[in-house]
DNA sequence: ATGTCGATTTGCT
DNA sequence: GCAAATCGACATA
């Protein structure tokens, strides 16, 4: 028995609107198997990236430089990158190829493999750190940037599964991105999605008085 | 060749 | 709450 039949196809990642597949990718299955080691989580956090427009994105106005050549990618190809010159990020290549829009994925509930995160992390004693924040997320689950272009659609290191976990809209918060005030009016889009309440997304931002 | 900066995390105050 | 850590990508020359 494979879970084949349950990973994310290809028509799910290259929809032309990232801000919907990004709130669709809340509740779906993170899985990787690498250095032999499976882990699972829950997304619960993601933040959309659009290349045409989006000033926050990388590949704003279909800019092509090495690091972004990975987001013209036909959706369904991991783009990692390397953030601060310590934390490896993990996005997922969305729309069609040579449209570089990508999600990335902020926030994972544990669900397997806990224990191999945990060592991952040099954690101590397992908290709501795990899986919290993109750079944690990665370590996590042992993504780096040699991970950067894998395909996530054949299921060998790295895929989503849909386990067909409910999530009603009114569980999912639309709030603006994280870190990215650079990019002016951009920033003010509400393009980061999270489920409201849960215990292993990032902090909400402080409402400003 | 060189300077700036970043889609963050952590530990210390 | 704040600031250091750390380095590749990118722009400029």
């Amino acid at each position: 028995m494979t879970n084949t039949n349950q990973i994310l196809p290809p028509h799910f990642y290259q929809q032309s609107n990232v801000a919907s597949i990004a709130r669709s990718l809340i509740g779906k299955v993170l899985v990787s198997e690498v250095d032999g080691k499976r882990v699972e989580g829950i997304i619960v956090e993601t933040e959309a990236y659009q290349g045409e427009n989006d000033r926050a994105c990388h590949a704003y106005q279909k800019k092509r430089t090495p690091r972004t050549e990975t987001m013209f990618l036909p959706g369904g190809h991991a783009y990692v990158y390397l953030c601060y010159g310590i934390h490896q990020l993990f996005n997922i290549v969305t729309n069609l190829k040579d449209e570089p829009d990508a999600v990335l994925i902020r926030a994972v509930e544990p669900v397997s493999g806990i224990e191999t995160m945990q060592i991952r992390r040099k954690m101590a004693k397992v908290s709501y750190r795990l899986c919290q924040g993109p750079g944690c997320v990665a370590q996590a689950f042992g993504i780096n940037n040699m991970l950067n272009t894998c395909d996530l659609i054949i299921g060998d290191q790295l895929w989503v599964e849909d386990r067909s976990i409910q999530i009603s809209e009114d569980q999912i918060m639309a709030t603006t991105r994280i870190g990215v005030e650079y990019a002016k009016e951009d920033a003010l889009r509400p393009w980061r999605f999270l489920l409201k309440n849960n215990f292993w997304v990032s902090a909400i931002p402080k409402p400003h008085s």
